[in-house]
DNA sequence: GTCAAAGTTTACGTTAACGTAAAGTGTATG
DNA sequence: CATACACTTTACGTTAACGTAAACTTTGAC
């Protein structure tokens, strides 16, 4: 939110060799850190906070497309303002979902249904303010035009 | 963000003379408070960084419209995300606005160009995750489905 | 083998954004 | 007048989300 972090778009060279199982290659937490523009610290925080679950390769942390994936959404909840429990929230029940019972299914639309309020609710904001900022610009680049003139 | 505030709408009885300026009433801090649904700790502590300066009444603050508008971009600002820091560079420009020289005007449109970029971003987020939810929804409602059937 | 690079654990530090408690002031009301 | 209520200042406490430093292991390159 206040990093400035300008969207790095790594150009992919169009002529890679198509790999056998393209989807199931594995990443160190260093990988994940620079593709993300994180550091390793948030990677392992978010492990000890639950949102990640990578395996061990002896020490080391091996990460699947599964966890970069999860990485991404806990990454896209928190530019949105969710805090890591909430985010949690989501994700442990989506985990949970293949073999749950009825009463955490139900649970888990109930959640669904509250963050999408939530969203909906930013989306009212960001469209005020946008109103408010385009007023702003509007008068800035007015008084700049006056500052021209009579300069 | 977290909290599952329910806004409350205050229901206005239709029956109240008209002021006669009607846009200039003053607020107390409580009566902010409520309105908004934060506590007063909060309300000064918005204005002891600089992003409310009430007039007082005696030792009491007295908050105008302006004031009042202020705070409501305030809470906005935060419900998207933004520090108070962040929110207060805009507002502080913004008043710096009327007598700005070009370089503060200039300045001002920048940071506002920073800020709709990230809204413009947020608005992708949204999306994105908005579709996420649909999909995480779906398997849900299905599951459930199943459990129905096969109950 | 050794050196650098990347990884690990443990643990204390830091910042933002308030919460909470204590102690005092002002005023309206029974 | 006493009491209740809303307000004030001062100051220490708390939580989330990491940062940073220290000390150690693993691994590929030379």
């Amino acid at each position: 939110m206040s990093k400035t972090a300008s969207a790095s778009r790594a150009a992919g060279s169009s002529s890679e060799a198509r790999q056998p199982t393209p989807i199931s290659r594995t990443y160190s937490i260093g990988e994940l850190a620079k593709m993300f523009e994180v550091t390793p610290r948030t990677i392992r925080f978010y492990e000890q906070e639950g949102l990640l679950a990578p395996r061990r390769q002896g020490q080391k942390r091996i990460y699947r497309e599964k966890d970069r994936v999860r990485l991404k959404l806990t990454l896209r909840g928190k530019r949105l303002g969710f805090s890591l429990a909430e985010i949690r929230e989501v994700v442990m029940m989506y985990d949970a979902m293949p073999d749950g019972n009825a009463r955490q299914l139900k649970r888990l639309l109930e959640i669904i249904a509250e963050k999408r309020a939530e969203l909906d609710r930013q989306l009212e904001d960001i469209r005020l303010m946008r109103l408010e900022m385009d007023d702003v610009d509007r008068r800035a680049r007015d008084a700049l035009g006056q500052l021209g003139e009579k300069g």
